[in-house]
DNA sequence: CTAGGTGCTAGACCGAGGTCTAGGTCAACG
DNA sequence: CGTTGACCTAGACCTCGGTCTAGCACCTAG
């Protein structure tokens, strides 16, 4: 309430996590900053906990494996003189993410053709299933084929 | 070995599934078509199956879960009659990436702007961290701020 | 004073998706 | 013939990330 300082119940909603998953998230180490506790315990948030928060938000939606997240907080925590190592982490998260979306383009193509088959199938009421093994060349009865 | 037929260590190398995953796959369903049996009880995948499998890889990489996909596959299995479903299904896939696609470039931005920062930082020996909390406005001693 | 709401810790639990093991069959090779 | 290597099943095991519970401490309002 005290402008500085968000609950983790706010924090929770503003964040669109649990308060259990914040909790989670502390005891992995996942904040940069120590989090503040108020006179009987509980957690203060700071805007700027928040904002890293909100990060670890986008990075787990990217992928980021918690235990990452960690290192790089524990970066941040640590101060000046790392830098570099920070840039790696984003450097390497930054290529899975473009390779993840390579494979999403890749799977969304897959998709489109289905999809478009399935269409004009369901459209002009065709025959040709866009997704059935081909039926094959007549089990048992190898009979006449051409014959 | 038979032109129409591979083994289960020839998928797994052909998919880069491994041979676990793959009998994993068809005990939950994923298979769209019974995988044939050699005399002796050992799977024979046929090329269709092979193909089926390199766009179950496609679905499980842009997300769609096993059960999904084991729908998708009951479908196919039982043939025609609901195309409209598999549209649905592939549908609601198509949009669920397009969700992640969002994240993903809403994360690389992200990213993005903070290796801008540290490599602008590392290169000109700069002060400012681009991910560091202000210093608190002077903790515990709240004496004399602007009086 | 009591009740309700929110918070705390520690630790159990869960579902998803794989991975691995034990114990056995089979075919080919030397 | 024995050994090797690929395969089989059933089922245990593992990690990850999250969720939930028990039991307790506060605080505020009625």
């Amino acid at each position: 309430m005290a402008d500085g300082g968000l609950s983790i119940g706010q924090v929770a909603q503003h964040t669109g996590l649990s308060v259990h998953t914040l909790r989670l998230y502390e005891r992995a180490g996942l904040l940069a900053s120590e989090v503040r506790r108020d006179g009987s315990g509980r957690r203060v948030y700071s805007a700027w906990d928040v904002e890293w928060l909100a990060n670890c938000v986008k990075f787990r939606a990217s992928g980021m494996p918690l235990t990452t997240i960690s290192r790089l907080a524990q970066l941040v925590r640590e101060g000046s003189g790392n830098e570099a190592e920070r840039l790696t982490l984003l450097r390497e998260h930054r290529r899975s993410i473009t390779e993840q979306l390579m494979r999403l383009h890749d799977c969304l193509e897959l998709i489109d053709g289905k999809v478009a088959s399935y269409e004009q199938h369901l459209a002009t009421g065709a025959s040709g299933d866009p997704w059935q093994q081909q039926p094959p060349p007549s089990p048992t009865k190898h009979t006449r084929q051409l014959g």
